[in-house]
DNA sequence: GTCTATAGAAGGATAGAC
DNA sequence: GTCTATCCTTCTATAGAC
């Protein structure tokens, strides 16, 4: 019995995770939850009373996952130029696992940008900074990086690697034109970003 | 008359685009556009038969005005260096005068790409290719881009520009907790994504 | 815990008067 | 061309039986 509550609520949950991605929160129907989780409406107010509620499970649960994918590269022992690889080739194949994550939620924090400052808020970018510093404060020296170029640098990193999922709309239309596959496209990619990048930043 | 017609028109149109920016064809609501437009929801009806026709419209202006900002590139005589310059400057610019166009466009496209299709099928891409060829041949050659980095290159820079914009919502809620402002953010980023360009392909 | 049935509200669209 | 009133469908949410 808990053994079968915790499936159906379990299976709600990925039923609406999917239908979430697919439609985001203004276009998803609780009845294409409860169709794709293989049961009925009232189920789905029975374990999560509104569709507010729901939704902010699923997008809590998906902007986690995100916003961790970023972290690690933190902890690894690596110089900076390995650590520049080591990021895309994860990042690039956690996106290509997961290509509508970065859509959703562009969008979904553009629509109420109330819904992850709670999770930022969490976040010690000041301490993140500053671990970044402590690791690499020779390389930077050595690089191209001062204090105000490192958000930029950083931010061009992310827009490098998410940007193309994002966009996947309207690229796969583009690159489709020129005879090249969207995989194909951000399989090379993992290895033209870190080059682009490692090349722009060394003096 | 014909003079009125065309300012309700107008004013329908501009409330619509005003209105689908914000919220999107899923969130929107007649009765907004109405209230935005300062008319009744019946007069929508009257003049774009349904909701479908007037997001179509707005869609279309909206996406041929962004895809127009790529172009003009391709026709200033400069230099390689000077025309990734004048790329990020400009196109960065017109972001700052309309920052929720990215995010709009890719939602939309993502969530219904048979929208672009069409503004995209109208588009000689193969045409382009060969004129940036034809213009920056040695170039080319002098710089590190091949036929294969090429498509790579263009969407890093569409990326470098175009997604902080996406990513807005996020972004400002990063930025703030270290005390960057968002829009000194991007004045700064029109220099140095061109310099970080220009290094990355430098020989 | 799960279902059927339905309430109640909201939204797109239209009829008809002016 | 513009408005008010209203239809009809769709959607969230709940009541109540099992």
């Amino acid at each position: 019995m808990t053994e079968n509550e915790k499936l159906t609520e379990d299976k709600i949950f990925e039923a609406a995770t999917e239908v979430f991605l697919e439609k985001g929160m203004d276009g998803a129907r609780m009845q294409d939850i409860a169709n794709q989780a293989g049961i009925n409406k009232a189920l789905l107010h029975y374990y999560y009373r509104t569709k507010e509620k729901l939704f902010s499970a699923v997008f809590e649960m998906i902007a986690k996952q995100i916003l961790k994918k970023f972290a690690p590269v933190l902890d690894e022992n690596l110089s900076l130029e390995e650590k520049i690889r080591f990021f895309f080739k994860e990042h690039i194949s956690f996106l290509q696992k997961n290509p509508r994550l970065p859509g959703f939620l562009l969008n979904e924090v553009n629509r109420h940008p109330e819904r992850i400052k709670k999770l930022l808020a969490s976040i010690d970018f000041d301490g993140l900074w500053l671990k970044i510093y402590e690791q690499h404060k020779q390389e930077f020296d050595r690089y191209n990086i001062t204090q105000a170029t490192l958000p930029q640098l950083m931010i061009s990193m992310a827009a490098i690697s998410v940007f193309p999922f994002a966009a996947k709309g309207i690229l796969e239309g583009i690159l489709g034109k020129v005879n090249v596959d969207f995989n194909d496209f951000m399989e090379e990619r993992k290895e033209f970003a870190a080059e682009f990048v490692i090349k722009a930043i060394t003096r």
